[in-house]
DNA sequence: AAAAACCATTAAACCGTTTTAATTGACCAA
DNA sequence: TTGGTCAATTAAAACGGTTTAATGGTTTTT
């Protein structure tokens, strides 16, 4: 089971291993019928040639970032990998993509991948919560391997590039009291996620800040699948009296905004007639649908470009760096699932 | 501008390169102390381990897979992409993804990428047209490296998965006019895509092989990016007069056919009352839509699964394996946005 | 016919790590 | 004092290729 090596082909193509090598690399200092006859022994060996290997020696200098997201079917990440890609590109970097689908294993082995094949850095919407676990990731202290968080890890010390989740929702919400809505309820997102609690953090702090009061009903498990979304709006409206629905719903992603919305329609509720709803993220697809979803919208580019410049300054870098945190700024984007509450 | 190795860090710390070694892979053999210095040796000059020598003398055998879609934002491939890589999972191989962006530059630099780094084989949506160039990809006749295409390229001795978009263009066509729809055009996708070519042949076939008689007026310009056909469609019903508007459209992919949708909405052209709409992909948002999309579906997952299973097995194969051919099936998914046309 | 030039091939050095075997020095027991 | 252990370190071999300089055999030039 022994891997087949150049030395296996040349041998027994009774050539040395720099006449094979040769012909590999496509050299015409080799006689044509050496050449063919090589050819035919690496075919019937299946011989394939050990990239880490000619790598090494010539050093070829490929210029190559990565980035591990959690989920490529979801265009929020898939805009910020754009974003990336854009201003990789632009400085002569090949980005390599990696979904770990929320799991910490595959979070492990693509960053083990990563600085195993020459990749220069990483960007990374980490899952784990524990500074030891992040840097655990990229064995830091040892290899030095520049990469840079999408998300805040609370006190680590990394850089990272975000944005203000609780203070998205927050602004959310109050543009909805502005509006004149006092039944306000938030559809919470995933049990386990950082981002549900950040967001539900947000939901309270406007209460707080307001004449309002809060109240833990407000909070409705709703989770951001499609499929279970749908379900648990239709469940949550079955078990309500009509007088006590919410005015508007403040949603804990896009996704589950055009979800819920599907539900509401199943259900003969009109949006905004009836109910406001305001989605978070502002992909592509919010827009794209019929009802223009108002939300919040995280610029999902910017961060993907801001990302890779810190990336590639620290890979550039001959010195250590010092860490930077960036946040950026989310924008409250209103098209037409939210209208002004008149009072009557 | 010489790259710092690991003899540079054991000179400056006045130890052996093996000491050094020792410490970058916790090794419990050195000295605490010395282990200290080292390390701030280390960080000092910033010294990054080179990963393909680490991984050349200790032959991590990591399994992965590369993947080349076109477009990381088009839920099509993305959905191709989770197909390849629940399969890949279930075998032990991580796989990682790069988008091309319709760019053969790019498409150049990925699969130099994957042969370089030991990437164990690759799933290719392919952008150029030549054999010759594919096989130059892969600088295949020399390096034996496995990869499947998903399209096949006219000609070529490779493996490939793919459906056969012209007979799922003619099964559209053919079910409005089963529906009694006699003025049907087709939305052309980008002008040079080979998916547009195979395409407007499907929607001629179906003609020839019907009672009514293709016109070229049939086939109209409109693209696939979301703003470009926006607004071509709403330029072209603006052109028209109403008694000449076509009661169907085939779409070139669903991402259009939203956008058309969107337009009609706009021009108070109700769909499907006024006029049917049918897709092609079945991406995930065809469905989440208010007015569902009738499509063809092209199995997304199971293509991903296929081309990896075909991948994974030529990688795993000690000998070279004969050339597979596969084309998965479409199925016609019919929703709401195409309507049976009573006669009056 | 000898020298020069050329072609095809090979042997050896090299890339930057890890690993193994050998070495050194300190400590302890007899 | 000698020898044996043990801990820490080092020198050298190894990984699987590419590249360079040397080699030997032909052909061409003078």
């Amino acid at each position: 089971m022994k891997r087949i090596t150049i030395v296996d082909v040349a041998k027994k193509a009774g050539v040395s291993k720099g006449t094979v090598s040769a012909v590999i690399n496509g050299k015409n200092t080799v006689k044509p019928e050496t050449r063919e006859h090589i050819l035919k022994v690496m075919k019937e060996m299946n011989f394939r040639p050990k990239g880490v290997a000619r790598n090494l020696k010539n050093g070829h200098q490929d210029k190559s970032i990565g980035i591990i997201i959690k989920d490529i079917n979801y265009p929020f990440y898939t805009a910020i990998a754009t974003g990336v890609k854009e201003y990789a590109s632009s400085k002569g970097y090949s980005v390599i993509i990696t979904s770990s689908e929320n799991n910490h294993e595959s979070e492990k082995k693509f960053s083990h991948l990563f600085s195993t094949k020459d990749i220069k850095g990483a960007i990374i919407a980490p899952i784990v919560e524990g500074t030891a676990e992040i840097e655990h990731l990229f064995n830091l202290k040892m290899l030095n391997f520049p990469f840079v968080l999408l998300e805040d890890v609370k006190g680590i010390q990394a850089n990272v590039v975000a944005i203000d989740n609780l203070k998205a929702i927050k602004r959310a919400v109050k543009y909805l009291m502005d509006c004149g809505h006092t039944k306000i309820v938030h559809f919470a997102g995933p049990p386990h996620s950082s981002h549900t609690q950040e967001r539900i953090e947000g939901f309270r702090h406007a209460f707080s800040e307001s004449t309002l009061v809060f109240h833990p009903d407000m909070i409705v498990q709703i989770g951001s699948d499609y499929e279970e979304s749908y379900k648990k709006t239709i469940e949550y409206f079955k078990k309500l009296n009509k007088e006590d629905y919410p005015t508007a719903i403040v949603c804990f992603n896009d996704l589950q905004a055009l979800s819920v919305m599907l539900a509401l329609k199943e259900l003969n509720i009109r949006v905004p007639d009836d109910i406001s709803i305001i989605g978070n993220d502002d992909i592509f697809y919010a827009k794209i649908y019929p009802v223009p979803l108002t939300t919040i919208r995280a610029p999902q580019r910017e961060i993907g470009k801001k990302a890779a410049e810190i990336l590639i300054k620290n890979i550039e870098s001959s010195t250590l760096l010092p860490v930077e945190k960036v946040v950026l700024e989310t924008e409250l984007v209103i098209r037409e699932s939210t209208k002004v509450l008149v009072r009557n």
